[in-house]
DNA sequence: ATGATGATATTTTTT
DNA sequence: ATATCATCAT
């Protein structure tokens, strides 16, 4: 008998239930904080040296490239004979993987090109306007939304019918000419990754059955995330013999809105035979004050499968409810709160102010600043969705395949070298016309159908392209990137202009020379050549949101970034109806639930310290508004809650009545509320009045010089309409 | 080709 | 308030 007991030894009795549980279909319903991880590298761990599981015969998918890598290395560590054979990534770069090894099988060529979103984007807008369709009246977005979400529910343009509806009879002619467009120039958008791997091992019975034969072991992370082209392609590959293990939770499942499907957690019972189900609910995380507010809140949910969160560690300390008169009080008071935690021996990471939109950083953000706070902004944009860096890709993906049509204009007149969108036009509509790429077309219209200023430029941007194809063909990686960045002319583009944007642009640009560097390439893949490689990182992998700078500071995130991550000290701001749960999302009872379920996320998010806040009066959007508290705060167990009051006065509890709502006038009838100007401060809001004619004062909150108490009778506030 | 002007929208985001 | 984007004038 093997020694299991590393294995075991650090569960408890459910997790080494589900764990050590003998090969069958599980599901692990694993609530926040309760070891999902764990449980998964352990599974993994056992069937490898218990079961005797060869490594080759296990498939471990993830969403994201970081949870991949994560699961890689704890499996790693734990087992004892080298599992590098062992299948672990993400949904895409699984079926990336599977597309490169039978490329031929799925009809692709072998050097198919993986795009991005925003290339997506862009070639959407192109195929419209070769169409002809208006895009103000067919916003491309909108087509975009359609077509991958066809897409993710498996469906070609053929089994689409346009059902005698004009819209969608639309939407279906961009569908269709998208998909022609983008076969022709070789390329593959997220959805088709997973969508051909789908078609591939249904419809090639061959490889279904060595897939089905080899891959005994599938186990998925998020499952409650999974769509149902992930669903149908992990079923393909199960099989009848295949076991799979899903571990997910319902309740944090808070990406419906891109595809993602929480019922294929019920399906699975019923899809999959014998199906054995662990409910892990002891949380390691959180205080049980923070847990029974959770519970308190996600009991208001409906359709769940059912969990309590509970830990038998300490109560700890009540959650504090901060009713602020407005954003900036709001930032003050988290700020306050954190200068506190600092204060008393905690360190900046521990600290996370969560929110519900992007644009409530950006308070915040002002108020760290001017307190001296080093902070961090979780999220945003990534080092491959940089501008410059995509032409650079471009110009690589153009040198290496001049079929690819998106690179081709997205670069064509970056730097502008004198080709404009009418000239571009040309190409693009001799390309459509004769079925050929626009690099031909552009070659053909050079040659004779071109102004000669015109048919000079694109000729001469043809034979640069063709320069720096032969330059750097046999050039190793870093030296070919180094070629597309300054044969190009993007640098030097860059460095013409003096702007500070453009100073970080080249320094980007420098760091992809770098990146190129540090980029090992896997010399014995015989499917990709170092390039085909590197573009490939490049677009599944799209790197850090932020360069290093992991000092010491305070993280700032949306509520959805930090899903899966944890905090000594959290921040939960801006609980108002209309802002969270969002406007958007408050008419329809599925957007509510699941805007519920991200509170939740939240809330859980907390291990020792919960802070929850909400303004009275915030602005959005340029208007200033009246904000009612967030609905969640009335469903959270009022035993857990402490109501702070602001230090100043009389604020009223949560649940009477706005204080905006007294008629209550001062001098110069000025109302509480009410947004004014002055000469000196500029605009604020009236937070309150004391004392009565000469010596009266007007507590204003000024939008930019913080809070001041003035004198009515010099302070000559105008109001502000 | 570039810059000014005005219209428009403005939740969440990975691959 | 702010950013993005199309359009138009230079």
């Amino acid at each position: 008998m093997n020694d299991v007991s590393h294995i075991l030894d650090p569960l408890n009795a459910v997790q080494r239930e589900a764990v050590g549980a003998p090969p069958v279909n599980q599901l692990v319903l694993a609530g926040a904080g309760s070891g999902k991880t764990r449980v998964l590298t352990h599974r993994v761990a056992w069937l490898i040296d218990v079961e005797g599981v060869s490594p080759q015969s296990i498939l471990s998918v993830t969403f994201t490239n970081k949870a991949a890598g994560e699961m890689r290395a704890r499996i790693e560590q734990l087992v004892r004979v080298p599992a590098q054979a062992m299948w672990v990534g993400t949904f895409h770069g699984i079926a990336h993987r599977m597309l490169r090894m039978h490329h031929r099988e799925a009809g692709l060529p072998q050097t198919f090109q993986i795009i991005d979103s925003d290339d997506q984007y862009r070639f959407i807008r192109r195929v419209m306007k070769n169409l002809e369709i208006d895009e103000t009246r067919w916003p491309p977005r909108q087509m975009q939304w359609f077509i991958n979400g066809n897409k993710e529910e498996g469906r070609r343009p053929e089994n689409l019918s346009d059902a005698g509806d004009y819209a969608r009879e639309q939407m279906l002619r961009v569908y269709r000419a998208y998909e022609e467009a983008r076969e022709r120039a070789g390329l593959v958008d997220f959805s088709e990754l997973l969508l051909r791997a789908h078609e591939l091992v249904r419809d090639n019975a061959e490889l279904q059955a060595h897939y089905r034969k080899r891959l005994r072991h599938i186990l998925v992370d998020e499952f409650q995330d999974t769509n149902s082209l992930q669903y149908a392609w992990i079923r393909i590959l199960a099989g009848t013999a295949g076991k799979v293990f899903v571990v997910g939770d319902d309740d944090q499942s808070i990406y419906s809105w891109r595809g993602a499907r929480v019922d294929n957690i019920v399906r699975f019972s019923e899809d999959f035979p014998g199906v054995q189900t662990t409910r892990l609910e002891q949380n390691y995380r959180s205080t049980a004050a923070i847990l029974n507010t959770a519970n308190g809140l996600i009991r208001h949910n409906t359709g769940r499968m059912g969990k309590e969160l509970w830990t038998d560690g300490s109560e700890g300390e009540a959650i504090d409810l901060y009713a602020a008169y407005n954003e900036y009080d709001e930032a003050e008071y988290v700020i306050n709160q954190s200068r506190d935690w600092i204060d008393n021996g905690g360190t900046r990471s521990d600290v996370a102010i969560l929110y519900r939109s992007n644009a409530q950083s950006r308070v915040l953000e002002e108020q760290l600043i001017r307190a001296d706070i080093p902070y961090r902004i979780y999220g945003g944009q990534k080092f491959f969705e940089r501008s410059e860096i995509k032409d650079a890709m471009a110009y690589l993906r153009l040198m290496n395949s001049r079929a690819d049509d998106p690179a081709f204009e997205r670069i064509i007149n970056t730097p502008t070298r004198g080709i404009g969108a009418t000239t571009v036009d040309k190409i693009r509509h001799h390309a459509r016309e004769q079925a050929m790429s626009m690099w031909q077309a552009a070659q053909a219209l050079a040659a004779a159908g071109l102004s000669g200023r015109a048919a000079n430029a694109v000729q001469s941007f043809i034979d640069l392209i063709e320069r720096m194809h032969a330059a750097a063909e046999t050039a190793a990686l870093p030296e070919q990137t180094r070629i597309a960045i300054h044969d190009s002319g993007l640098y030097a583009g860059h460095e013409k202009d003096k702007s500070e944007k453009a100073e970080g642009r080249l320094e980007n640009l420098d760091e992809l020379v770098n990146a190129t560097v540090g980029f090992v390439a896997n010399d014995e893949d015989e499917t990709m050549d170092p390039l085909t490689q590197f573009l490939t990182h490049a677009a599944l992998e799209a790197g850090e949101n932020q360069a290093g700078e992991w000092d010491d500071s305070v993280q700032l995130m949306t509520l959805h970034a930090a899903k899966g991550l944890e905090f000594p000290l959290v921040f939960m701001v801006g609980l108002e109806d209309g802002l969270f749960p969002h406007q958007r999302s408050i008419e329809d009872a599925n957007g509510l639930e699941e805007e519920r379920r991200l509170c939740y996320v939240g809330i859980t998010r907390a291990m020792q310290k919960l802070h929850i806040s909400h303004a009275e009066s915030r602005r959005i959007h340029g208007t200033q508004n009246i904000c009612a508290p967030s609905r969640f705060l009335r469903e959270l167990p009022a035993a857990h809650l402490r109501e702070v009051r602001p230090s100043i006065q009389s604020a009223q509890p949560v649940f009477a009545p706005s204080r905006w709502d007294t008629d209550e006038t001062g001098p110069d009838g000025l109302k509480l509320g009410q947004q004014v100007r002055h000469g000196k401060f500029g605009e604020g809001v009236v937070l309150a009045f004391e004392g009565e004619g000469a010596r009266a004062r007007i507590h204003v909150n000024f939008d930019s010089a913080g809070s001041k108490w003035l004198i009515a009778g010099y302070a000559n506030l105008q109001p502000v309409a």
